[in-house]
DNA sequence: CCCTGGAGCGC
DNA sequence: AGGCGCTCCAGGG
């Protein structure tokens, strides 16, 4: 169906001109009536061509679909490499004579796969909500349509297992219920796309970036940050601001890549090449004074304008060209720094309109295009470190976190000289036990030390991001604390909860419920610390006789541990157990 | 006891 | 097919 570039489609947008197709071989049975129009053909053979005749006359200009690239049009080239479906071409616009065979085989390395995928649907956009998903929400846990559609439409859609389908596939109500369920599934993945603003917010992803749109909705994140900054490039080359006709930067990297002579590591995360964040010790405990929490916006992308941190600026050493210094001040803006500036100032104002209008679907409009703004800005310095990009500058990465750490270190000292405590920070972030309960005093305080750190900078910029009213610190990267959502309603209280087990899926139930009664005890019961104390080792004491006794049902004890790769790619005498299991539950054919 | 992977967080 | 930092667990020697 048509579906407009912006504002919401209706499910009737789908509805309207949905019907189903399914493939009956031997006997002609009758399909129950269902909510949509159902044609049934005699074999697989008919159902591919009926579709590819049914997308040559939609003529569709977008393909929408969860896991459309990874799993859907994979799976219809491989039916039809079977069947040996000759018009397989019309999945596209690209007219193809030659077999399928030859364009798509099975046994190709997954980025052939890929790109044979890209040629049979070229032409048409691929808006995969899948990878979408996993580039828009990357907090999420689980990217299958059934939880996606649950956590952000709230709704429930039903998923099967490949072998539940085929028993379902034997019997009409089997067939029947499949095609409701897939009904139910394809508007989910539309009304995902739509929930996630996927066509307008890439469109102006791509229109910031000057890339191909195709692209920016296959993921390629790194590729757009290289058009936007080529663009750049070109435009100050042509208009002889710099002097040179290109810019190809060398690129550079302290110490070689470590030999990847032993396992070649296909998916799991290579060891860190340079320093990154810095991370203060905490000064763990449990505070009930309220805690101020000051945040640095955007801290990579102010350091990079703050000292004109670009390829056209830095010194380099010309014995060491890895090893660069910053840019004297009197040094004009270079093109990173202005580059980010634009996309700074132009979020800037799509904000400021957004204040003055009522009208939603413009609002939509302007939300979006300020996060494709945001998105671009941040994306900028991980594609500076990220060795297989085009603009890989390890030497000005590094530049970029050090100054980052400079910054974070400095901002401490002068809360401290300020009589501060400060408590704990990480990255762009410092914490202070202010030591005081009346909330006008504590944001005073934060005040005073956001304008004294921002009188020192041109670019960088401290701002209050929360204030706590109790907090548990226990170690780096793990808190809880009671947060004053809203400055102006001191009374409501949100807890906020930060790396502790609670809060990660691989541990079982059973700690988890420990953990939430405790946290519970702790910072949600008004008890003092001793009576919370008390309880939980009174609950704690409950719990072990429990195990001990075996009064506990199985379930809350499984753990789950993810595997980063194939099994068998794992080092030879792998023993961790998660592996182990891996192979376990392969011999039993799972 | 020290070291290294591996996973899953935080930023 | 952006980055690094920091637990915490298991296993090897």
């Amino acid at each position: 169906p048509e579906l407009p570039v912006t504002g919401a489609p209706s499910a009737e947008h789908l509805r309207k001109s949905s019907s189903f197709t399914v493939a009956c071989p031997g006997t002609r049975q009758t399909m129950p009536k269902v909510s949509f129009d159902v044609e049934c053909v005699p074999s697989e053979a008919v159902l591919l061509n009926f579709l590819l005749a049914k997308l040559q006359r939609l003529e569709p200009d977008i393909l929408i679909g969860h896991d459309l690239l990874g799993g859907i049009v994979e799976k219809l080239l491989a039916r039809m490499r079977v069947r040996g479906t000759s018009k397989w071409s019309r999945l596209g616009r690209l007219v193809r004579s030659k077999h399928l065979t030859e364009v798509f085989g099975t046994s190709k390395s997954m980025y052939a796969r890929a790109s044979s995928v890209s040629v049979a649907i070229s032409g048409r956009l691929p808006c995969d909500t899948y990878i979408q998903a996993r580039e828009l929400l990357p907090k999420a846990k689980d990217y299958s349509l059934a939880a996606l559609a649950e956590s952000e439409l709230k709704e429930i859609v039903p998923s099967f297992k490949s072998k539940a389908i085929s028993n379902m596939l034997s019997t009409v109500d089997g067939v029947t219920e499949l095609v409701g369920a897939s009904e139910r599934r394809t508007e989910a993945a539309l009304k995902l796309a739509v929930h996630l603003s996927i066509i307008p917010l890439t469109k102006q992803l791509t229109n910031l970036s000057g890339n191909v749109w195709s692209r920016t909705l296959r993921g390629m994140r790194a590729e757009r940050i290289e058009y936007l900054l080529s663009h750049e490039f070109s435009k100050e080359s042509v208009s002889g601001l710099v002097d040179v006709k290109f810019i190809l930067p060398d690129k550079l990297r302290k110490s070689d890549k470590p030999t990847t002579g032993a396992g070649t590591k296909t998916t799991s995360r290579r060891k860190a090449q340079y320093a990154g964040g810095l991370v203060l010790e905490p000064k763990r405990g449990l505070y009930d004074h309220h805690i101020l929490q000051l945040d640095f916006n955007s801290l990579y992308p102010s350091i990079i304008q703050e000292y004109n941190i670009c390829f056209t600026t830095v010194l380099q050493d010309s014995e060491e060209p890895a090893k660069i210094k910053l840019p004297e001040a009197s040094e004009k803006e270079g093109i990173l720094p202005r580059v980010l500036r634009r996309l700074v100032e132009q979020r800037r104002s799509v904000k400021s309109q957004m204040k003055s209008t009522k009208n939603p679907l413009l609002l939509k409009q302007l939300e979006t295009r300020q996060l494709a703004l945001k998105l671009t800005a941040n994306s900028i310095y991980g594609c500076l470190g990220f060795e297989n990009s085009r603009y890989f500058a390890q030497p000005m990465a590094e530049m970029v976190t050090a100054q980052g750490r400079d910054t974070l270190m400095k901002t401490v000292e002068l809360a401290r000289e300020k009589q501060m405590d400060v408590i704990y920070g990480d990255t762009d972030s410092l914490f202070i036990n202010t030591g005081l309960t009346e909330l006008p005093m504590v944001v005073a305080q934060g005040a005073d030390l956001k304008k004294e750190v921002n009188r020192r900078y041109r670019t960088l910029e401290i701002e209050i991001d929360g204030v706590y009213v109790k907090m548990l610190l226990l170690r780096k990267k793990k808190y809880a604390a009671m947060r004053i959502q809203n400055l102006r309603m001191p009374d409501h209280l949100v807890r906020e909860v930060k790396g502790l087990d609670l809060v990660r899926h691989d541990w079982c139930d059973l700690s988890h419920e420990a953990s939430e009664y405790s946290l519970q005890q702790i910072l949600g019961s008004g008890l003092r610390p001793d009576d919370a104390v008390a309880n939980i080792l009174d609950f704690l004491t409950q719990l072990a006789a429990k195990v001990r006794g075996n009064m506990l049902s199985l379930k809350k004890y499984i753990i789950t541990k993810s595997l980063t790769k194939m099994p068998e790619e794992y080092p030879d005498g792998t023993t961790t157990p998660h592996v182990k299991v891996a192979f376990r539950a392969k011999q039993f054919g799972k």
